[in-house]
DNA sequence: GTCTGTGAATACATTCACAGCC
DNA sequence: GGCTGTGAATGTATTCACAGAC
């Protein structure tokens, strides 16, 4: 398939072709009217322009299960993600070989980032260590953290930060699940309302302190 | 601190107040006039509208090591999760304990899904694995399905699946840290863009059939 | 005086629809 | 004829600003 028309690549991602006639034009004109889109051209330009084209090392700090299984994880390798070292505080660890690297220890943290020029770093501790090894990725040069610890870092202007907590996706199930459930009898006694606030559940939203809505309870 | 204002919640979440107390009036009037809201009061309504409240009952396939990460997350209970049995196919995995839970075989999927009413699945099985998964626990009465599984799930209508790519939050992070880079030589050669196309690829956008940005290569 | 709740105003996103190019 | 690229039109979300409750 050396082309594609705008309406396929739409109907393939469930959406309006203007919508996304509009939004490759942010990135160029890079179709061809009466032809469409060169497929292999426009995967180049698309990839660039995300950075998948760039070699990215990453380290990952904790190797518990969740460290283990984002070392184990092949979609990395494809998107330009590159594991430069896998870190944990447990001496007992050290030298263990998981998913083909040997884990390093804590202390040479610093020497890693800075010989590998790493400036992703993925935590994976506990919510106890979070920020500690926060705040010393950030001192030895990483700008971008990926969390997976349930805590709300703090990092200084210019540093940013996303946090995955595995349990909100759930929760975004359980939300529906439970207007299902509703709708089966009784309609909602609360006015259905604009989308607005269930997407927002949903948003990876960053507020100046972190990205976890304050209205969620812990 | 009984009370709080729109004003305070609003700096603490980084949005604005009207937009905070907007979303709130969609809930209903649970604020005083001249005072905030009351906490407690709030916070209760909220986690009922957000299904808090309720009992859920998960079942998690594949114990792995990010089922076992998943299975050993202390943010589910807090949410109302409750972890009902953790499925793997591996025999010799049966009646291993993981997070205090035995490992039960594949074989038995449907009668824990019937015996304890369970409605929400996690899917944390190789990829080869996943829409067989789906499958039984659709068929098993399942209605909603977090999927781990680097696959595009195909469900029947009113199954809802939403699926967790660990390396697209690394993506989001990559394409931002990309940006920093090239703002401190030249200006960047594309015009600076609307917020749409970033925020694009980091929800979770549901198609028709799936949730994956079709523009994004594997 | 304070702070909510909400119409009105503004900003932003999506879709329509078609001129222009292949 | 077919399909892109994009102004114009529409639809939606956010913010302003203030009447009304405390």
């Amino acid at each position: 398939m050396p082309t594609v028309s705008s309406e396929e690549l739409a109907t393939a991602a469930g959406v309006n072709s203007a919508k996304l006639r509009k939004d490759f034009s942010y990135l160029g004109s890079y179709g061809t009217r009466g032809v469409g889109y060169d497929v292999e051209y426009l995967v180049y330009q698309i990839s660039r322009e995300l950075g998948l084209t760039q070699d990215w090392p990453v380290v990952i700090v904790g190797i518990g299960n969740l460290g283990a299984a984002l070392a184990n994880y092949g979609g990395f390798a494809s998107r330009g993600f590159r594991v430069a070292a896998l870190i944990d505080a447990d001496p007992a660890m050290a030298g263990k070989p998981v998913a083909g690297l040997p884990v390093r220890h804590t202390d040479e943290l610093e020497s890693i980032i800075s010989d590998n020029g790493v400036s992703i770093g993925v935590i994976a501790t506990p919510a106890g260590a979070a920020q500690q090894v926060c705040d010393r990725l950030v001192a030895a040069g990483v700008t971008s953290i990926l969390n997976f610890a349930p805590t709300v870092l703090s990092v200084p202007e210019g540093v940013d930060v996303r946090k995955v907590d595995l349990s909100i996706e759930l929760q975004i199930l359980a939300f529906h699940e439970q207007r299902k459930a509703g709708e089966e009898n009784a309609p909602s006694p609360v006015p259905p309302r604009s989308g607005a606030a269930v997407r927002a559940a949903s948003e990876n939203r960053k507020g100046p302190d972190g990205d976890v809505p304050a209205v969620m309870p812990a």
